[in-house]
This record gives structure tokens, sequence and C-alpha cells, in this order.
RNA sequence: GCCCCCUUAGCUCAGUCGGCAGAGCACAGCCAUGGUAAGGCUGGUGUCGUCGGUUCGAUUCCGACAGGGGGCUCCA
């Protein structure tokens, strides 16, 4: 007899020799179906493993976040399968399970691409190895047998080889899987017993990938699939992209009128129109009135600068590919500014500086311009022209944690009242190549995670994963469909009160050198436009709709009576439209809602007796509502 | 920058196995005055992304380029 140990603390005896496929047996049937791997004593194995005496074992479900990776990984074994089967010779690099998939990298002999129409030829071939149920059958091997099994595959031998040179935790053997005379694939494991069990899959799109991630290596052809554990999560996932499709802020931009990329100024150089202008401005006005009352102080910086400023700064020998061009002018020679600081820096510089001013905290909404190369361009989300909120706050050294803390404080509050509630931070700690001193980075790094335990806020802690010259803090959000945003980043600058020599004059009458703090709120005003867009769908809180009310008179003859009242929301500082009766009730209120004003007024002979309005809102439709009730309610959502 | 895909009316898209193109919405005019998501009729609209090649003839086939989308890489 076996006896093993569950996840629940009880223990279980089965006959010598049984598999992780029989303890699920003896638990139950559902689990037996729906079970695809086991963990034996924290590690994951075959469900056909056999289970050593007194391990603690956990079965692995289908469902579960590690059951579908199993999935994800074997169905990207079928993939490797079934494109070896179509392009022999065709050599396979690495395919691991991803957030709701999977991909499988290849190179095809004479170097051929895939195109659209293999992936349907690919997809038909895998349903057919799907179909023949073929068993996952695990191999042990010597490296030196690996390296001749795979004497064809050059990637599976690069990573033998590491394996071999301890990264494999100091194993000498590699497993392999096989799946068929022809198809044996070098893999840790563990998979699905066999490919029956695998089916609810799809594969979604080709794409080019280097090789380890390096440019300089070669490029393979990448297939991305998605797979699940049962039809309806394929298709509920499928439904998700479609959502987040409609949702998309490129589509909402043109269908609202917000703003547009004229390829005439070319591309990641967009265009507001006056609706999207108008969210914007409402956007900056807000946040520079709480900057204003958080004690920043307002600066304006030009967008071009001497090259001799950027030497100072470093960006032309770090940054250098990330600006655009130099412009030669009267003998010196220009560039756009790919940042603000050094031009802060130069603010804080005109003069002397002393304790009693500080935190000096500089604030400005800075367009930066970066040469963001053609395949990273992204809507509003990823572009050439962007406008930071930017501040460098200037401080003493004992000043640095509590204005982290405050500041981190701050930065939540804003975006709470843009409607982003859902936080995760991270904490980029210093890398192995770094400049300045390591105690300034453990004060940096110490103030930093002070601040987010203050705030009390999710965080993980990237080690290692810091700027070289700046240990940061950058807080993601989630927004309406679950999707992750990264948005505000406060860093600790080590470098440049370095570089531009920068000092203040302390209580002791002796010089010392500040701290610098960067930070950016909405990270760049496009790109908050743009998650704000995909967040609300449109449809915006009412104190940043473009149009918050729109008046609709049922008939001609109440035209005049939807005037006054238009006039009277007006008065209310509400920014209200009639749409007058030249077209039916129903097709006008369609507009107004498509357009997604949250307020649709619509007036008649009822009202026009009774003073009243029929509202039609976000939250559903009143008929009768005195005017004065509504102009209640709409005063409360007029601000944040 | 690299790989795949796309580019036809203002928008979304159909179409021509090579013979100068179409539907809905939008827009304009007229009619309809209608209590909550598309009323009716009429009308105009295109260098079929650009340039080159093949062809008697190219929007259609081929090539290059441009723009867009999805990835990779990058994001001091």
């Amino acid at each position: 007899m076996t006896t093993v140990t569950l996840p629940d603390g009880s223990n279980r005896e089965l006959p010598a020799g049984s598999t992780g496929a029989d303890l699920a047996a003896s638990i139950g049937r559902g689990l037996a179906k729906a079970a695809v791997a086991v963990r034996i004593d924290g590690r994951e194995a075959d469900l056909g493993a056999v289970l050593p005496e007194g391990a603690t074992v956990e079965v692995i479900t289908a469902g579960s976040a590690e059951g579908r990776h199993v999935l994800r990984h074997s169905t990207a074994h079928v993939l490797a399968q079934a494109v070896t089967d179509l392009w022999p010779g065709a050599r396979f690099a690495i395919g691991p399970a991803i957030e709701d998939g999977f991909y499988y990298d290849f190179e095809l002999p004479g170097g051929a691409h895939f195109s659209d129409d293999d992936l349907e030829r690919i997809e038909a071939r895998m349903r057919e190895i799907v179909a023949e149920d073929q068993p996952f059958v695990r191999e042990e091997h010597t490296v030196e047998e690996g390296l001749s099994l795979f004497s064809d595959q050059p990637y599976k031998l690069e990573i033998i080889n590491g394996v071999d040179r301890g990264e494999g935790a100091g194993d000498s053997t590699v497993s392999a899987y096989r799946n068929n005379d022809r198809f044996v694939d070098l893999c840790r494991g563990p998979h699905v017993p066999s490919t029956g069990r695998l089916g609810h899959f799809k594969l979604m799109k080709v794409a080019a990938a280097y090789w380890r991630g390096d440019e300089h290596r070669p490029q393979l052809q990448r297939i991305y699939g998605t797979a699940w554990e049962s039809k309806a999560a394929l298709e509920e996932h499928l439904r998700r992209l479609e959502e987040a499709e409609k949702r998309d802020h490129r589509r909402l931009g043109a269908e609202l009128d917000l703003f547009h990329f004229p390829p005439e100024i070319g591309g990641g150089l967009p265009v507001f129109h006056p609706k999207g202008g108008l969210v914007r401005k409402l956007m900056e006005d807000y946040s520079k009135a709480e900057h204003e009352k958080a004690g920043y102080d307002f600066v304006w910086t030009p967008h071009l600068a001497k090259s001799t400023l950027f030497e100072t700064s470093g960006h032309l020998e770090w940054y250098r590919e990330g600006m655009y061009p130099p412009m030669e002018m009267e003998g010196a020679t220009y560039y756009p500014k790919p940042m603000n600081c050094p031009m802060h820096i130069l603010v804080y510089k005109s003069r002397q500086r002393s304790y009693r001013e500080l935190p000096l905290r500089l604030f400005e909404f800075g367009t930066v311009y970066r040469f963001e190369r053609s395949g990273v361009l992204n809507g509003l989300l990823r572009v050439r022209g962007i406008t930071q909120d930017d501040a460098h706050i200037f401080c003493t050294p004992e000043q640095l944690s509590p204005e982290l803390s405050d500041l981190l404080g701050f930065v939540l509050r804003i975006l709470r009242a843009f409607g982003l509630e859902d936080f995760e931070a991270e904490l980029s700690t210093r890398p192995d190549k770094f400049v300045g001193e390591i105690e300034d980075w453990d004060k940096a790094t110490d103030s930093l995670r002070q601040a987010l335990d203050t705030a009390g806020i999710a965080y993980a802690v990237a080690e290692g994963e810091g700027a070289f010259y700046a240990p940061k803090i950058d807080v993601h959000v989630r927004d309406a469909i679950g999707r992750r945003w990264q948005v505000s980043t406060l860093q600790v600058d080590l470098q440049e009160p370095q570089r531009f020599d920068m000092e203040f004059v302390g209580a002791d009458n002796g010089r010392h050198r500040p701290y610098m703090i960067h930070r950016a709120l909405f990270g760049s005003v496009e790109r908050f436009f743009g998650i704000l867009l995909e967040h609300y769908a449109g449809a915006f809180p009412t104190w940043l709709s473009p149009v918050q009310a729109s008046v609709l008179p049922v008939r001609s003859d109440h035209e005049e009576y939807a005037a006054r009242v238009a006039a009277r929301l007006r008065e209310a500082g509400v920014r209200v439209e009639m749409l007058a009766a030249d077209e039916q009730l129903g097709y006008r209120v369609r507009k107004a809602k498509q357009e997604k004003v949250p307020y649709v007024l619509v007036v008649g002979d009822q009202d026009l007796h009774a003073g009243t309005v029929g509202v039609n809102s976000r939250t559903g439709e009143e008929r009768g509502v005195p005017l004065e009730d509504l102009l209640g309610r709409l005063a409360a959502e007029l601000r944040p």
C-alpha cells in the first residue's frame, strides 16, 4: 500500500504503484474527469506519475489556473506536431503557456513564413491529432542522448546545453514527451495524458519573434493560440475580446468625434477635435486645480533646447535613439526635448535656493517628443508627441520620505476622482548597473516602500528592475473589464542633481544636494485619455462628458419651453444642447444615446404646464420630473 | 526596425474568375409634428491608398512605396 496526504491534511491509502489518475478516481468520478495533472510534494507531474509513499499530493483540475496552464502547454505541443507534419524539417524553439493561451516559435524550411491561411490548415491538422487521442509519453534521457535525439533541432540543443550548464538545477537528465514515432518534443512537463483531452482552442494570429527575445538573433515565426477547459470558457474568452474591440479607443474616438491621426501630420501625432479637446481641457483643469491646492508651482518651458543641455543631463548619452534628430541653427544644434526634467532643473538653478523654500514642486503639462519605432505606435496609448503631467519635486533629505508618502496619497486620490479604483503598484529596486551611492539608493527605496505601506495598496517588488538612475514606484490600474494599465510613476532621481550640480543652502549655512523626485500622474495626457475612454466605453461620467444634457422637444410647438429648460440648465453650469423637432423623437433619443449624452431630457405637453421634464439617464427613464429636482441631481454630478 | 494582415463613398463593408463599381448609415432637399434607441420619398457623392510593371484594356494580376492593425524588439 501507498499512503499519501491530500491538501486538506487527510491521508489516503492506495495500492502500491498507484498513479495520480488512480488517486483522482478514488476521490470521485468528477475529479477523475477534470484532472489534468498532479502536484507531488509541490512539484507538478503527469497524471500518470507513480505516487511515492508519504507524499503530499494535490490533483490539478482543468479549470484551475495551473490546469489551464497544463492544457495550454499541451495544446502548444499539438501545434508543433501539426506544423512539423505540414512542414517537414521545420525547427521549433519554445512553446509556453501564456495568459489566456499559448504560443510556439518556429523556423520553417527555406525561411518560409506563415500566412493567415496557413493557420486554418494547421488548426485542421491539430483537430485531427486531437481526434487521434495520442498519448503524451514521458521519456527521460541523459544529456548526451538528448543532444543526439534533437540533433536536427538547433534551438532544442541550445536549451539542452543550457540545462547541462546548470540552469536546470543540477539535473543531468532531460525529459521529452513523445506523441508518436514522428513527433517528440523536449519538455519538462507535465502534460495531459493524451491529446484527446484537448480541443477547446483556436489559433489567433501569426507574428515574428526573435529567438530568446534578442533582436540580433534569428527571427522566428510565432503562432499564438488560445485554449480553455470547455467550449463555454473558450466562447466567453472570445466574447471578451469582442467587448474589448468595441471599447477600442480608436473606434470610439472616431464614433464620438474626439480625435484622429491625420496621415498628413505623421504617425503617433493626434489632433483633438472640439469634443475631445473639451474632455482633455476638463482633465487638465481639474488636475491643475488640485495641483495648485497641493502646493505645486506652475512653470512653462520650451520644446527645443541646445544639445549641450542634453549632454549635461545625459540624455544624448543614454537616450539618443529615443530622441528626434537634431536641427542646426546659427552654429548651434537643437533637439526637441524628450523629457522635461532638465528644463525644470534650470528653473531650480535660476538662483540660489534655501532649505526654507523646499520642497519646491514644479509642475507643467509639458509636451515632449520621442521617436518611438513605427511598430510600437498604438493609438493614443503610444504616441510620439507626449504631453506629460510632469512634476519635479526638489527636497531636503529629511523631507524625502514624508514627501513621497504625501505624493502617493495625492496620486491615488486624483486617480480615484477619475473613477479608477483598483490599484496595484510595483516597486522597482536597484539594478546591477546603476549610478550613485548605495546609501542613497537604500534611503530612496526605503522611502518609496514606506509610501506604499502608508497608502495601503497592494504592491509587488521588482528586484533590480529600477532604471539605472532611479528606484521607482509604478502605479497600475485595472479598468472596467479587468485590463491592467500602467499609469503613474514616481522616481527618485539619483543622477541629475549630481550632473547639474544642484544645491541648496541648509540651516547650517552649508551647501547641500537636494533630492529630486520625478513624477507623472496621468503618465501622459494622451494615454490617460485613451485609457479613460476604454474604461468608460465612451460613456464618460457627467463631469467629463462633452455634452451633459440634450433637450428634446416632442413637437415643434414645445421648442420654446425646451429652449427655456436649456437656458435654465446652462445657467446652472450644465453643458446642454437642444435637438429640435425636425426628426421623430425616437430618432433623436437614439442619436443622443449613441453620443453617450448622460441626460436625455424630453419635454412635451405634460411638462409645458407642470414645469417638468422627462429624464432618460443611464440609470433609467422617468416622466414628469420637476425641473428643480433635476437641477439638484445634476449639481452633484458636475464635479468629480 | 522586423514578421503577418488590411487599404473600394465621410463611416462600415460588398463586388468585379481583367472590360472605367454597389449597399446600409451619414449628408442635402421635400413631406411627415411624432412622449423615449433608426418615419417616408428624392438626390449628390468615388482618380477603387500612391507610383511602376504585365496587358488591347488594371480597381482586379505582379512589384515597390505610403498609411493603418496585430505581434516581436524597445520603453535612459
